[in-house]
DNA sequence: AATGAAGTTGACCAGGTTGGTCAATATAAA
DNA sequence: TTTATATTGACCAACCTGGTCAACTTCATT
């Protein structure tokens, strides 16, 4: 990255970026091609390299980029909360989504990433960390006492992320085949507070609803 | 295909087709190269055009193969017994994990076709035709009263496939890191039980335990 | 042994794409 | 006007593409 490139206003910076996110994360580096990035991204080959000296340069800018984009943006907006387990990952599973859908080239990018074996070298462990000391953090400060006592906690919680985990998948599913609805959001929204009912009935203490 | 292809003996067949199904799964169809194809099979380039008329032509074969071979090898295996929908969706887990197990290159081309849609005209129709009254007939003859009646069923259904995709999901990417250890291999399928257990006492009545 | 068919190779082709350059030009600041 | 910054796209050699084909080997038949 030179500083051309950083006199640019953010929001080109971001489309640049995105642009070249979603290429890699759609071909991996070596079958990206930076000409089909200057095409979608509408400029000239020549600014490519007039901001960024090699591909390379451009892929660690963007890993970098996505980094603390992800980081700012989502993981240290997460507090956590004395809450039940379920409530705790309604909560997460509801900023992840907003994440996905605002900023879906950096959310791909950085799943890319943490596949990403041959590019990036500390990011790479860095993500790593991040992910591990996050799913660590996930069961601190949960309300133990609402889980029903006669089925494993640890068997329960995976059930319960693997029903989240569904969830989001069917919803991501519907919303590429469909697009999304906005005039139908609530809907959405609706179902998905059903399903928290359910999982509350299914894995609280009967006292606990 | 022309006719010295289909002297070759079936391992040979099947060796030079999943080779090139990974291919075409791996980079679609467009962006895989029949050099790199020639190369993991193990093939010379004048060999790959004395079998086939072109590269269309390849990837068509490919095609009617994984189609034959999945519906033969697994949907055909499946008969639906009178059973709770838990044993069912374990029954038809194990028939599928196992598949996957001995036949990733075909299962994962199955999946790229479902979603190709330049390539295939019909096949992809006769998938999603296939996938769809497969999935209907996933709920046919299932014992329904072995449900705990005051949750409503078609939720504690979807909720218990995403149960089992999770569970699925994490053994397939625990092998991917670690490699299959067939020495330890009853461990897994005595958790898996755990979880049928588990499942069991949460959507079934206490009476059908 | 001679003939011919079937099997197999890899160098080779024209066409396209690759990452990257750079002279030319446009724009803005001085 | 001069100077510095922005911007373009034609152009490059290197490489890769799907596909061809003359040469060669292998094998069965006569």
């Amino acid at each position: 990255m030179k500083k051309p490139f950083k006199k640019l206003d953010d929001a080109q910076q971001y489309h640049i970026l995105t642009t070249a996110m979603a290429e890699f994360s759609k071909h991996g580096y070596r079958q990206a091609s930076t000409n089909r990035i200057v095409k979608s991204a509408g400029i000239s080959k020549g600014m490519l390299y007039y901001y960024f000296d090699s591909k390379q340069s451009l892929y660690l800018s963007a890993a970098k980029y996505a980094y603390d984009h992800f980081t700012t943006h989502l993981l240290d907006q997460v507090r956590l909360e004395e809450e039940g387990f379920i409530e705790r990952l309604a909560r997460l599973s509801r900023i992840k989504h907003k994440y996905f859908i605002q900023h879906p080239e950096v959310s791909q990018f950085v799943t890319h990433m943490f596949y990403d074996t041959e590019m990036l070298g500390d990011y790479q462990q860095s993500l790593q960390d991040l992910r591990e000391s996050n799913l660590a953090a996930m069961y601190e400060e949960v309300d133990m006492d609402l889980f029903r006592p006669d089925i494993d906690r640890e068997t329960m919680m995976k059930m319960i992320r693997w029903t989240f985990d569904g969830y989001i998948r069917e919803m991501e599913q519907h919303f590429e085949a469909e697009g999304i609805d906005f005039g139908q959001i609530d809907v959405y929204f609706d179902r998905f507070e059903g399903y928290l009912e359910t999982m509350r009935k299914l894995y609280y203490k009967e006292a606990a609803q």
